[in-house]
DNA sequence: CGTAATCTACCTATCAGTAGATAGATAAAT
DNA sequence: ATTTATCTATCTACTGATAGGTAGATTACG
């Protein structure tokens, strides 16, 4: 009995997302994560109530720790390669060298089937990185001639690419196809 | 009783097509299937033994069909501003006013835990629709002081931004933003 | 031609396994 | 003593899959 209440959420946070990443909110059951973190499945019920509720959390969890890991537009990057860079970095990490989808990717695919609440945070992470980089790309010497639109339009088809390129990276078994995809984003 | 074979598999085919771009691989079970269609589930299994069977199927018909769509590369427009326009119309009219996603673009995303031949057929759409893109782009002006392999990752990229402007259209409800992505395709 | 055999396209019924979820017991920590 | 973290046990619903039956159409044959 291990009994270690932190330590036993986190487990099931930390395994549920990389189970939604590889096999979808509906490829993941409790009893795979009860199973894979020790407990049975009535103790995954105690921490996250419904499925969607530990959707939605590990969603949440996934987008705050992303957010965090780009920092404070204000303080970061003042280039536009450089801040493209970072984006993608993220984005190279994120794929792993086994080919780990966005949780938030997968979860926006899956969107029209997925319960109200983890679409939400879904489309936050959506959001919130939009956001960045449009602030971050706001800053910079390249922006100085652009319209406030052309800057989210710019914003937006960086994170498309990335999402898209980690899509093929995944079928195509080859994680290296992201990097090769970098050139795309600076222009 | 219709006893129409034909027409019921085909039923079953169209159906499946549209419930995996909306709810993913494992989000669509045989009795869905059967009761959207009109039948019972051991008549699905009658006509597609395995759901795998059916996936792969699914996904080579719509490949196929969007091949077509496509046309011969030999036969097609000679600017690359044209070919990406029609590339971009077609995913434009896949997602269409409901936000359904490529087909291929979930099998991708949800890959990792589908059977073996579905992920063969999802990856073949990829492999083909850039071959498609690879030698349009090759007969264009644009292509002429080009190498191989840029022209080869100007079609990956084109492919990589559609399909993640489909997911961030579909998550945030907007179709019309994979639209304000074309700009993008065109350089 | 007539009829027997076979095939097609479904059906009913059922299987073992798994889904998410809940109730209630229990033991340990506070 | 209460709360916390787990368990056992169970529920109903659904999963993909299979066995076996049957009405009607098609084909083979004498």
């Amino acid at each position: 009995m291990s009994r270690n209440a932190a330590e036993t959420e986190g487990k099931i946070l930390d395994l549920a997302e990389s189970l939604i990443r590889k096999n979808g909110y509906n490829g993941v059951s409790f009893r795979d994560l009860a199973s894979g973190v020790g407990v049975k499945s009535s103790s995954v019920h105690y921490y996250f109530p419904t499925k969607e509720d530990l959707g939605a959390k590990v969603a949440r969890r996934y987008t705050d720790r992303f957010l965090n890991a780009l920092g404070d537009p204000q303080d970061g990057p003042v280039t536009a390669s450089e801040i493209v860079k970072k984006l993608h970095g993220l984005f190279v990490s994120a794929l792993g060298s086994d080919g780990q989808m966005c949780l938030c990717g997968i979860l926006a695919a899956e969107s029209a089937g997925l319960p109200e609440s983890v679409v939400t945070e879904a489309k936050s992470f959506f959001d919130r990185v939009s956001e960045w980089m449009t602030l971050s790309l706001s800053r910079t010497e390249w922006a100085r001639n652009r319209s406030e639109e052309e800057i989210k339009a710019e914003a937006l088809s960086a994170l498309a690419l990335l999402e898209g390129g980690m899509i093929i990276a995944r079928v195509r078994n080859d994680p290296a196809l992201l990097t090769t995809l970098r050139p795309q984003l600076a222009r």
